[in-house]
DNA sequence: AAACCCGTTCAAAGCGCTTTGAGGCTGGCC
DNA sequence: GGCCAGCCTCAAAGCGCTTTGAACGGGTTT
């Protein structure tokens, strides 16, 4: 069934059962109750593609998720972003589109979604410190909200972040209070932003408590949960040991776990790990009440569904000025973190 | 720059110069790549909506993720499925749409999906033991392949999945053979199909064993970390105990880890544990020469690819008949699981 | 030289919708 | 009774592409 038939088969035009159905005053209310009524029993639904036809609105949002030629790896923090976005798209009526897209196609990747024309804005996922995506997606006129923040790029843009400097500033901060000297950076990869960021709120905690950072003290790659066993072993196996630990996602963290309980040592007690954890819908961090590790915990489904939020916000108004907003983290203390172990 | 616009600057017609670059035979080789160069210096890319309009053709395939109005969560198998159909996707030129969906709309979401008009195909999650999307999608005559298998639907469809039944028997049949006798199952949701055929596979290899089951060690549950935690410590802190547990994901099998270590229990010695891995690219299991846990391992991103090609084989040949295929999966023994412990 | 044919190219219709600009009908007023 | 608003409704154009059916021109055949 489609337009036409519909309107055949009320014996009105196309016009006024586009009109009745889209909610222009044109028509009056009688006709439109009645094509209503009909379009629910017809079952019928304007097909999409000749809408955006018409329209020039696409009706879906682009995710552009990059996939590292070399890792091939697919962040678990996707899954919960992308349900919390999708809940904004499918409240609005729009579709989520979704590209893997290997690092270095991008730009042309970008490049063409505009031309082809099938989305109306983009959320940008991995941002690097000086993101090249940003100016670019600016240059191309297409509407874009960034998961995080490109920190090196000037120019304003919309971006929805998490303090990650504060985040783990602050979690740092709760080990030295604890009296720990020796503490370990199990970070993500510094290339990207977040991961920067994050190594710098660890390293001003350091020097704010009057300690230097130790190299081999501090990784970064990708936070699997084997990477957090292999630096954590790592770490406690060199001549002089972390007291505490620092690291970039409950993931790893778990990784360290295996790495601390495998070498006999109690958490919290012998060593303390603190993580920062993104609240994923299938690894809570024990309850609200009593979690396990300590924590910065800040929800990324929150995070999706305000980047969508904004994204909307900028299509509906593409030259109003950008927007930011800070997801909030809170930090939570679990048996993870005790007092420094004397000498 | 559109077709109307490049037609004009090269003097030729719009048919001449779709037909040039959609690789008909009736244009001669010299107009041809006349074409193509011109197209390539003036970036232009068809529009996909008008593309679609007139070829009828969505070029986009919709994965429907059915998301549990009391659960909320999402799988974290679904990323790597994700990426590995999404490999397929692109390299056929086709997008993939994201939808996540409330349960109790999904009749109604799949119907529209169809009248729309904005996929060729489908492709089905989590289905359940007697699941009646497979009976609505085939009433619309929508391609669709199912990741996984509804084993009550009688029907020929199109699935892709993992021998669960076999695998959880050979995981427990390792267990019986190393001794064990009180062998507990903390399985994902049994309503779900793959839960339910996990679940035969173990009780299967009990009863060749000549053990029964005891239900108080068999649970089931969305397969998070805490819900390992928390299912293992009920099971190890009855009067009577298990002395090996079969876990059906990796992430949980993290939290069964976790309460046997927090017991003081070592793990394949004091207790075995023997899980199902999907092959999650942050979750792995170790390395291919030594897994952490004891595992039947099957890659969810070979399975999304294999989803995906059937399903373009599908789009092209709707006619053909149901293709049906088993990822198959590796058991592998790692530190996990050792003898029965005495009494 | 006429007839034919093949290889190229073209104009135009159509995909299903929105939207513009125009027209028809009704009732109220003079 | 005639006229004008004001309310409804309509025909038709247009979104950018593919595809049908027709036409064109140059070479081959008779």
């Amino acid at each position: 069934m489609n337009l036409k038939q519909l309107s055949e088969h009320l014996g009105l035009s196309q016009t006024t059962v586009s009109r009745a159905l889209n909610g222009y005053p044109e028509v009056s209310e009688k006709t439109r109750q009645k094509v209503m009524k009909a379009a629910r029993e017809a079952n019928y639904q304007p097909n999409t593609r000749a809408r955006s036809l018409a329209t020039g609105r696409a009706m879906a949002i682009g995710h552009v998720i990059p996939v590292s030629t070399q890792h091939e790896m697919v962040n678990p923090i996707f899954g919960d972003f992308v349900a919390g976005a999708g809940e904004v798209y499918s409240a609005r009526g729009y579709d989520m589109l979704l590209s893997l897209v290997p690092d270095r196609d991008e730009e042309a990747f970008y490049r063409d979604l505009r031309i082809k024309g099938n989305v109306d804005g983009i959320v940008v996922h991995g941002p690097r410190m000086a993101d090249p995506r940003i100016g670019l997606l600016d240059e191309l006129g297409l509407p874009f909200v960034v998961h995080g923040r490109a920190s090196e790029v000037t120019a304003g843009y919309n971006y929805v972040d998490v303090s990650n400097v504060r985040a783990m500033r602050e979690a740092t901060t709760h080990l030295t209070d604890l009296g720990h000297r020796r503490i370990g950076l199990i970070n993500g990869l510094e290339t990207l932003d977040f991961g920067n960021r994050r190594r710098r709120g660890f390293l001003e905690a350091l020097e704010h408590a009057g300690l230097t950072a130790n190299p081999a003290w501090m990784t970064s790659d990708d936070m699997t949960e084997a990477y957090g066993f292999d630096a954590a072993n790592a770490m406690l196996s060199g001549a002089e040991q972390p007291t505490a630990l620092v690291v970039s996602s409950m993931i790893t963290a778990l990784g360290v776990r295996r790495a601390v309980e495998a070498r006999g040592l109690i958490l919290g007690r012998d060593i303390s790990v603190v993580t920062f954890d993104d609240d994923l819908s299938y690894l809570r961090n024990g309850t609200d009440a009593e979690p396990v590790f300590t924590a910065a915990r800040s929800s990324v489904r929150e995070a999706g569904r305000r980047v969508a939020d904004i994204l909307m916000a900028r299509i509906d108004a593409p030259l109003a000025p950008p927007r930011t907003e800070m997801i909030p983290y809170r930090f939570m203390i679990g048996a993870t973190s005790g007092p420094a172990p004397d000498g």
